[in-house]
RNA sequence: CGGGCCGUAGCGCAGUCUGGUAGCGCGACUGGUUUGGGACCAGUAGGUCGGAGGUUCGAAUCCUCUCGGCCCGACCA
């Protein structure tokens, strides 16, 4: 390929409406060109890359027995409703909608549960067919609240999705370990670092998952990890161990105090000498959305500690959580903000409290009258037993819950993701097979995901420097390029063509840059690009010298043009 | 959707407060000189100042509405 024949057009000043590091450089680089918010055009060298990574996604996932499919972007409303995800889809706004001429509504896929569940149960009536798996490297489309950082969180974005039908849970266990692998194998190939964490399943549901992650800053996922037991967790879902608070010691009768204005916890430690943050029990009011109903209720934490929204929405088993407005809390508790509680709480709200509150004693809590708190609340003596359950907001610093040794935090850009759904899909759509029994039963599924689009702008914040992106070999455009300085020059173009020739003999993905540029200015382009290995012929060409560049870490050396095969094939690591 | 902010040439920006000939840098084009770190000289083209309405003798500038876009929060590959 010569550089000459594609359009490459980089820009010198980074776009203004770019954050991180990725979307700086692959604007800049031309690689992607934004069309709408969160729709870009892919550039030849990003689609290239691009096409590299997925061609790594299909000889992992072929390798253990996954088929690629090509399932429609247009979908109708019908299968959704069959689900039972049109209605939550498009309440959260996140789908795309249209009409056709007869009127009838369709939508462009956000993801393609329902129509590869009802694919394979049209073509799979039997045991005997499973297992199978399917999986699409396509475009998706969600209409995000807010697309941001260049291709990390577009409208639009390509995505490779698989599906997996088996007859039993012990069948969806061998799937998902299989995937599993195929999703190291991908991730390691690709040269990214990246962390396997236990996530919350989310809006998909289903039992087990876990989420790869790229370690980046510009992450927009928080894990925890403990370097001694291996525990990687998204904060969604991540525990951990804590410290005990101070202990209540015997039941104290109840006492109501005049707080004027004491509203934090923070307050409450000033106000109160002696009582720590420990010994405290916060009520905050959530207004939770389930199906068919919604209501206000109060949640109790320790004072020191902070509440998890997603484990609050898993324990309601709701739809959605929202902090109460200041209105909702006044009619649920018939105090001002900062006077909640569990003594004399009305009792049509109901309570809910975490783990960590669970048999302490002699609290000190809000107890519904502006103005005033209790001490020595004891739960279910002073007021009713709230429900427990686990909704703490883990930390870094407190303890791996296998390990006990302090938690450490990272950013993470999630590239994967992999659940086991179960049958949840399978029994809304009524998806069953034939067991040997003779009994129709639903499939038990697993679902896995992996952002084509997005891993290889990961990549890049891992691998970039202040001249511009640093490719990995195994998804750069090119994996070396040979550049002549002075394409005029006849005997620059007749070594510069002579090394590209022998080079692409030798199975390298080599271009030829042959672009009339001043020398300057063809190093910046370069460098700014990203390409691996780069080989330069300039004026000692008639010498049979060139110079060789390894982009990672801008090592150059002059080398004469007969060793360059050898070199550029040790530089890539063949 | 809530909160902050921005729309002026292909890109990056100034001009707006205080109304009066629409500017700068980069890029593009032509000619010439250059050819090892985004070259130099001379010249050229390119803008309904996001859109609509209003105030005014006069609007990029003031007012109203609208459409885009960006950033901070809740969703996700």
């Amino acid at each position: 390929m010569r550089l000459s024949q594609i359009l490459i057009s980089t820009l010198r000043d980074d776009p203004a409406d770019a954050e991180i590091p990725s979307h700086k450089l692959l604007a800049r680089a031309g690689f992607v060109v934004k069309i709408a918010a969160g729709v870009y055009t892919f550039a030849p060298l990003m689609w290239r890359v691009v096409k590299k990574f997925a061609q790594i996604v299909r000889e992992e996932l072929d390798r253990e027995g996954a088929n690629e499919v090509m399932l429609p972007i247009i979908q109708p409303k019908e299968l959704w409703v069959s689900s039972g995800r049109w209605d939550r889809y498009v309440t959260d706004g996140i789908m795309f909608t249209l009409k056709d001429r007869k009127g009838s509504e369709m939508c462009l896929g956000p993801t393609h549960e329902e129509v590869m569940t009802a694919y394979v149960n049209a073509q799979v009536n039997s045991y005997k067919q499973l297992p199978v798996n399917f999986y699409q490297i396509q475009d998706k489309f969600r209409d995000e609240i807010r697309p941001r950082f260049g291709l990390m969180r577009g409208r639009e974005f390509i995505m490779m999705d698989a599906y997996s039908f088996d007859a039993d849970q012990q069948g969806l266990d061998e799937a998902y370990a299989k995937m599993r692998r195929a999703y190291c194998r991908i991730f390691d190939r690709c040269g990214v670092d990246y962390t396997v964490v236990q996530a919350d399943s989310g809006a998909i549901g289903g039992a087990g998952s876990e989420e790869f992650m790229v370690i980046a800053d510009s992450g927009e996922d928080s894990i925890l990890f403990c370097r001694d037991s291996g525990y990687a967790a998204n904060v969604e879902k991540a525990q951990s161990r804590l410290p005990a608070a101070p202990a209540g010691g015997e039941a104290k009768p109840l006492e109501k105090h005049a707080t004027p204005d004491v509203k934090t916890v923070a307050q409450l430690e000033a106000f109160f000498p002696g009582w720590v943050a420990g010994r405290m029990a916060k009520t905050v009011l959530y207004h939770v959305t389930w199906k068919s109903k919604e209501k206000v209720t109060a949640v109790m934490m320790r004072g020191d500690l902070e509440i998890n929204e997603v484990k609050l929405v898993n324990a309601l088993d709701a739809l959605t959580v929202r902090l109460a407005t200041e209105d909702e809390i006044k009619k649920a508790t018939g105090a001002e903000v900062g006077f909640a509680g569990p003594v004399g709480l009305p009792d049509d709200v109901p309570l809910l409290a975490d783990e960590s509150l669970h048999g302490v004693t002699n609290l000190l809590t809000g107890c519904n009258q502006t103005g005033y708190h209790c001490l020595n609340v004891n739960l279910g003596r002073d007021c009713r037993m709230p429900s427990f359950k686990e909704l703490r907001l883990a930390r870094a610093g407190e303890g791996c819950p296998v390990s006990g040794k302090p938690l450490e935090q990272a950013r993470g850009i999630e590239v994967g993701h992999i659940f086991k759904l179960g049958t949840k899909y399978s029994k809304a759509m009524a998806a069953t097979f034939m067991d040997q029994g003779g009994k129709p039963t639903p499939f038990v599924m697993g679902c896995y995901g992996i952002g084509v689009s997005r891993t290889p702008a990961a990549a890049i914040e891992q691998h970039f420097d202040d001249k511009g992106m640093v490719w990995p070999v195994a998804i750069a455009p090119f994996e070396c390029v040979v550049a002549m300085l002075d394409p005029k020059r006849d005997e620059q173009q007749a070594l510069a063509q002579q090394l590209y020739a022998q080079l692409q003999k030798a199975s390298v993905d080599v271009c030829l840059d042959d672009r009339a540029m001043s020398p300057g200015a063809k190093f910046k382009d370069l460098e700014l690009i990203g390409v691996p290995v780069q080989v330069f012929v300039g004026r000692k060409a008639g010498e049979g010298q060139v110079e060789f560049l390894v982009r990672k870490g801008m090592q150059k050396s002059e080398c004469q043009a007969g060793e360059v095969a050898a070199k550029v094939l040790a530089a890539l690591g063949r």
